[in-house]
DNA sequence: TCAAAATGATACCAAACAGTATCATAAAGG
DNA sequence: CCTTTATGATACTGTTTGGTATCATTTTGA
């Protein structure tokens, strides 16, 4: 699963940051202090979960958001879609801050 | 973010069973090959990542889903609201392939 | 055609991680 | 009390990860 890709703060930054632009690797790299390598290695990271496209254009690579891996990585937490409703810790809760 | 949290698929499997029934650690641990030790280790990163709540009872440890923590989570990709409608990439993909 | 630009690839390192093994506590039950 | 049960804590190990440094490859433009 995409879930691994997620863990790291850098690739969920660069996934907001193609959410806004489509870039090269150059250009996403731009946005950081580390290396461009690491960023490479990022995006790799990332396309390898399928949440980037990749597309090579000349010389560079245009970097892009993958919908359907996003959404897929989304529809994981539809296993819990039972549980929002059988338990309403965050109201039991408040119930008790009420009673205090 | 809890995300390092669900990275590992034990942690994602544990995180399923908890949300039929709260556990013990041993109860956890029982679902697995791996040691005890492991297992617990994957429900305090579960803690930490704020996914889960751990009650004291006696000498045993009841692990319970922690709503709030998933849906923080949950909540990370509305960031990307607004693109599924400004970029149909899979809509475009099916009327491309229409038109062959 | 040659140098710069954009990326690919690889070796390397320190830190983090998944897992085991082992020993220490704490609480229940008899 | 004493033993069992459930967990806490720690040390240790192999693997993965995030990052750098370095060199190779490909494309572009003068």
């Amino acid at each position: 699963m995409g879930f691994r890709a997620l863990a790291d703060p850098t690739r969920r930054n660069i996934l907001q940051m193609l959410a806004n632009k489509n870039m090269t690797i150059a250009e996403v790299a731009d946005n950081f202090q580390m290396t461009r390598a690491a960023v490479k290695k990022h995006l790799t990271i990332l396309h390898e979960g399928n949440l980037i496209s990749i597309q090579a254009e000349g010389r560079s690579r245009l970097n892009s958001l993958n919908t359907d891996g996003l959404k897929q990585v989304m529809s994981w937490f539809d296993y819990f879609d039972g549980f929002w409703d059988e338990h309403l810790d965050t109201l039991k809760i408040e119930i008790e801050k009420d009673m205090q």
